[in-house]
DNA sequence: ATTATCTATAGATCTATAGATAATGC
DNA sequence: ATTATCTATAGATCTATAGATAATGC
């Protein structure tokens, strides 16, 4: 599709306003491949500006400061993944059945958006350091790991112990393979964003969650 | 101890030779400090400095560039823990038994060294980008996870799985909790380095990853 | 004589702003 | 008229170096 037009995506821009701007759409998918290689401090206007064809003072015009860049390149991937495991959550089948699914879709997630695992990761060693309103949605993301652990402990479907701590645990499974990519890659000695090896991994986490919470087999 | 001489710890310093030179021991626990809270982008040799007293052109006097202070500051670390899983998996007992025994001495020390766990996980987020020798020295510590895990499926103490897999999630067990301190210690809403938090935690690792490895119980 | 510190500074880079430019969209 | 881009630049900060200083350790 649109193949017909020239893709004149990479010429350098002149002043004047283009006939084809830079969206901000674009902005943003770069700016979130820059902060999850780079991290926050790493990672530079001028940097994702030049990612996107454009000079730092343009990429000013779209975000204010740095951090309105951030926030909003990390909220559009905590967005993205809560909507995604919450349709997995809420739909229909019984406890196990949702969880499992819930799980496939984030594995699947991470898969599909190399950048995502690793951005949210950065964000979690960070410690909201930075950010006082994105640590408040992280404790949220983990506090509704809580929750969904105590339902399957109280309905008899997990055996019951210490579910913060086990929300911990089951963070690092989730998260370990996807923030650490290159790592993960010499280990399993592939391309950790194959298809095959996207849906190796998704298989693998649904049984170390199996077995780490103790699901009946 | 040493409260007899005055403690002129933090007067501000002077040109000259002093009489109580800062150590490289004591420049490379703050350095540990600031790279384990901020990352290597984000801690700036003037920041190490300050926190040890220094000026920054002192700082360089001991270490030439800021990657040869990270190093040194990250293999600290990387050695000391090695010595300590070594004498832990090295020791008596059988297969099991060492296996524990190098998992609470792992969490044991993650917990009376607050920053050591956060500046591992930075490094392994950060792929080695800066850093290929340090980068050697991530993937022979999984190797030898790996290692071990094969062993306890060929003696028949552990199912057998996809060792490779199983080792990236036994590392995210292993390490979240004390990567992410301040996430962590809203979570559990305490102290994650008070003494009763740090031994919860490492029980709870140790039946974590009994489950999640498959141990019979 | 050695050496751990300091002051001062070079040169690069980083965030952010000011103001010009020129095509778009109304 | 609006607006997405550009050039140019201010001011802060960062890594690293040069060279002075003065107490230590021999």
């Amino acid at each position: 599709m649109s193949g017909v037009l020239p893709m004149n995506a990479d010429l350098p821009r002149r002043p004047g306003r283009p006939a084809r701007p830079v969206t901000r759409e674009h902005l943003l998918k770069v700016a979130r491949e820059a902060f999850s290689q780079l991290g926050y401090a790493g990672a530079s206007m001028g940097d994702i500006a030049g990612r996107a064809g454009i000079r730092k003072s343009s990429l000013f015009h779209h975000f204010a400061t740095k951090d309105d860049l951030y926030r909003e390149a990390l909220s559009s991937v905590v967005v993205d993944l809560g909507v995604i495991v919450g349709e997995a959550l809420n739909g229909e089948g019984a406890y196990l059945e949702r969880l499992d699914r819930s799980i496939l879709a984030t594995q699947r997630y991470f898969g599909a958006h190399p950048v995502a695992a690793r951005l949210l990761m950065r964000e979690f060693v960070d410690g909201g350091a930075a950010l006082t309103a994105a640590g408040d949605v992280v404790i949220a993301v983990l506090e509704n790991t809580v929750a969904i652990l105590e339902t399957g402990m109280s309905q008899g479907v997990l055996p019951k112990t210490d579910a913060r701590q086990l929300a911990i645990s089951v963070l690092g499974v989730q998260f370990q393979f996807y923030s650490i990519p290159e790592v993960s890659a010499r280990l399993v000695s592939a391309d950790v964003f194959a298809p095959e090896a996207i849906e190796r991994r998704a298989l693998a986490v649904v049984e170390h969650l199996h077995r780490l919470l103790g699901v009946k087999s």
